[in-house]
DNA sequence: CGAGCTATATTTAGATTCTAAATTATCTCT
DNA sequence: AGAGATAATTTAGAATCTAAATATAGCTCG
């Protein structure tokens, strides 16, 4: 299948490609080593360099004074703290600033976008809304694109500074960064996202599932820092799981790895519905008891009212807390002895609430499976979706890096 | 930790790696394509050669002949076949009689050994089971290393002749090779084996879990052939899966994931029990009822004796079956939803009988997942796991190649 | 204030390996 | 025997690395 817009996918295991090599090879290895080095730390002196990467002193340097001449590095003044021997080093950095990669966390109702540098530092925010009734993809692809470019400007960078765009969706996507088909009117924003993005903006546009996104983040700055094995349950309306195996995202065959909603014990064990959906069920049977969750009216009953009753020292709700953990626990359980993860942290609508369920989950866990993983709340808030669209950008732009040709910055 | 004895484990990725680069590299490079190709299909003339590496023709014979003089391919009289115009082409294949890998499927009670050439087509076979009574780590390791001798004898090949050994365990087994702590007597079974087979004989040994092994029989030669995302469920006296996901097994944190004999939904969904113990029970229940399973005594109430019965027709053992096709659906749910492969391959020693129990399976699996996996019953029978063994032994061998020095073979 | 010290930068020589182009070899067919 | 075809071999050129030799910039101290 021919790509458009963001090429998608991963390089062919080395020792298996075919095409010509040569000398230039080599530099290309070097050059993407020296520039790993100075993504990950920095700036450094040429001593540094040398230490770090066990080129040579005259290597270090060509290389360097090739990635300024294609503007990934920069030669920086060297910092001068107290007296120092010897001729001063030089010095070059990574330029964090050559570009901006946009995340974009695009919800049912809601778009979210964060541009950051390419360190991942943030420069901007934004958000939309998509107005009722107009739910085509059409209308879905402007609200996209116009909150992009909003936090664009907000930056202070022009579309054209955008090196990749990570996009998370509630949807199945497969490793190729398509929508599976057959996932309701998800599917049709497929190939139209990447395609219109490209169109309009030349970007390069990063399709990914929204729990897969989490859980990059939980692993870069979140619960799962340095974790190579992690599952992150997204609760909320729907409820995915995002797992980290060997410090890569699983995807499964058409990328419905971790659809935890479409799991169906027939005995109830674990269901197909959200948490949010089963708290106001539940919570509705409450309400409906005469000694009823605080005299709400069944139609007020949503999730976060029966968190509020129960944080209130509401009976109902409380046993309505005690058959979720129940259900989170088995989710957790399954995944647990499947896959094995070091950490499975839960994020999602349900973390401000997850905390008052840990205890009851981490209790009940260890007679559900041998090998219980930890548990935590996510501490990421709303923006973790955004944050993973991110690193998937970030990831995709070192891969790239040698290859792409930089913008002019001012 | 040091390792000792097989070096397990991957390389690191590329670009991150340290270390003086240099010309050479590019001819490390050029020789593993050239020497991947001939793996994978020769002989091959130069000309094939350079169509299907895309390097020069005088490079190609460079590495060519580098590559015979080290052993790893060897210069062929061309095939005539018909008449031919031209100089005649000089035509290099890959030595498969280079050395030797042995594969290991260690059981509980039964050890068997498969020897094959570097292509994995088989030399010998050899078997041995372990005396009763005698299960100290010492007597196993005793039968092990005689079983794989035994082999190597009847293969007519010394055992300096061994480039790689596999070895297949019922136990978790992590990435590195080292078996989960706290899983039985295993555990002193993990230095002690590839310690005790390298200091014996110098063998690199590679310790994995059978389950994963029986995974990539399957892909290499059995149901799976091409798949990239598969799990196959060994189903015996335990039951464990191994998964395949994007063409890498997985492992998990300790090397548990796939360890399902550990998930324990209490209401029964999915139990701890092995499949054959299952059907003990179960007929068991069922030979103490007045309808009573073809009047067998309790104590005579095996696995194979109930699917013997059910086949002569017996109704109790028939609702038996019945009982193990829905949890069997139901692993096989969760492993759909959890991990979304393209096939679950149905092993071990349920395999015989389990064509009886698919069209049950199949017809309840959509009921309790959104993406069912195809189903198939292994054909490899009870080398699955010995074979896996060899593939691991043979990647490993694969992935060192140019680093190892052959042995002179007569 | 200049000589010496130190850490670093720069230059040079040598080795390896690739590609591309030119040359040579071997076989078949007429 | 010669023409044609295919492939091997040789030669020249370019890129890249390492290692060793040389040059440089700043500090320190007499």
């Amino acid at each position: 299948m021919q790509e458009r817009g963001g090429v998608q996918g991963r390089p062919e295991p080395a020792g298996t490609e075919t095409g010509p090599v040569g000398p230039h090879v080599v530099r290309f290895v070097t050059a993407r080593t020296v520039l790993a080095a100075l993504r990950r730390g920095g700036p450094f002196t040429v001593s540094e360099l040398v230490e770090l990467t066990g080129l040579t002193r005259a290597t270090v340097i060509a290389v360097c004074e090739d990635l300024v001449r294609r503007g990934w590095a920069e030669e920086q003044d060297p910092e001068r703290t107290g007296p120092q021997r010897g001729r001063p080093p030089r010095t070059f950095g990574f330029r964090a600033d050559a570009g901006v990669v946009v995340g974009l966390d695009v919800g049912a109702h809601k778009t979210t976008a964060l541009v950051t540098d390419l360190r991942g530092d943030i420069l901007s925010t934004a958000s939309g809304d998509l107005p009722r009734g107009a739910r085509t993809a059409q209308a879905r692809l402007d609200v996209v694109s116009g909150v992009a470019l909003a936090a664009l400007r907000d930056a202070g960078r022009e579309p054209r500074h955008v090196l990749a765009v990570g996009v998370g969706v509630a949807a199945p996507v497969d490793r190729n960064g398509h929508v599976a088909a057959g996932s309701d009117f998800w599917e049709m924003f497929d190939v139209g996202l990447a395609a219109a993005l490209f169109d309009r903006h030349g970007w390069h546009v990063l399709l990914e599932n929204d729990a897969n996104l989490a859980a990059l983040a939980e692993q870069w700055r979140g619960a799962a820092q340095g974790l190579d094995d992690v599952a992150v349950l997204l609760a909320g309306e729907r409820l995915g799981a995002g797992i980290i195996e060997s410090g890569r995202l699983l995807h499964g065959r058409n990328g419905a790895a971790g659809e935890l909603a479409f799991l169906r014990l027939v005995d109830g064990a674990v269901g197909p519905h959200g948490i949010a959906q089963l708290a106001r069920e539940w919570g509705a049977e409450a309400a409906a008891q005469p000694t009823g969750l605080a005299g709400l009216a069944p139609s007020e009953v949503t999730a976060e009212a029966v968190f509020t009753a129960a944080e209130d020292g509401d009976a109902a709700a409380a046993a309505v807390l005690v058959r979720l953990e129940d259900r989170m626990a088995r989710v957790i359980a399954v995944l647990s002895t499947l896959l094995n993860p070091e950490l499975v942290v839960l994020g999602g609508a349900i973390a401000p609430a997850a905390a008052r369920l840990l205890p009851g989950i981490r209790a009940a866990l260890p007679d559900l499976t041998e090998t219980p993983a930890e548990i935590e709340v996510s501490g990421l808030g709303g923006e973790a979706v955004a944050l993973g669209a991110i690193r998937r950008a970030l990831d995709d732009v070192a891969e790239r890096s040698l290859a792409i040709a930089l913008p002019d910055v001012g």
